[in-house]
DNA sequence: TCGATAATTCGATAATTCTAGAACTATCGT
DNA sequence: ACGATAGTTCTAGAATTATCGAATTATCGA
């Protein structure tokens, strides 16, 4: 993964109102969520969510499904595994890191 | 983690100089880099290096200590490994991503 | 103390991002 | 076709962020 794409998803990431849709949408299962549902969860302007929305998939992060009127949204887990990858490899692999492991919270 | 401490770690790596920064800090070994070595790498203005620096250390990505003239600069790999922690527990859990791994450089 | 080096702070400007209302497009049910 | 629902695009203002040069602070060596 090149260091301007990682960059391009982490700065959306870096965002509390798109962190949080990735969240939602990564909780909710395989079918994601609809634009209306994170609507729902969000409570922020129809607008703003999609101004949101569209620079997550244009990242890549998130995908698109129509579902007649309603669009659902699903987690990109590839993407977000490289990245994840990424940031593991060129952030965390430092010499001054050898004592006991942090927050592991999924142990 | 907290969501909001999360996306403004995120925020801060969104960022290709700061992200470079914490590349060649890892990269670097423990001793980490002075601001000048950074500069010399990333050749942007000293008050713009400043400037990014304060920001990763003002987030916790980044320690800073002075020895005489020179302030060197470390990786925060605690901070990091939490975020990267975070991000796998809340982005990473889906049910969608039973395949291969992806990207797994590490092995 | 003086001069040099290392880095930060200040001040200004350019560029980007966030937000939301209004108008618009797409789809469904009748 | 019509009305209702689901989302997007357009537009614009407010807020934030990035960048750099100039001035400033801190430290070292003589």
């Amino acid at each position: 993964m090149e260091l301007d794409h990682a960059a391009n998803c982490l700065d959306k990431l870096g965002n509390p109102i798109r962190l949080e849709i990735i969240r939602l949408l990564v909780r909710a299962g395989p079918d994601g969520l609809s634009v209306g549902a994170l609507k729902a969860h969000l409570s922020i302007a129809a607008s703003t969510l999609s101004h949101h929305i569209l620079h997550l998939a244009s990242a890549g992060l998130i995908r698109k499904r129509r579902r007649g009127r309603v669009l659902c949204c699903t987690p990109n887990y590839d993407l977000l595994k490289a990245l994840v990858a990424m940031l593991t490899d060129e952030c965390c692999k430092g010499v001054a890191h050898t004592a006991a492991p942090v927050a592991a919270r999924s142990g």
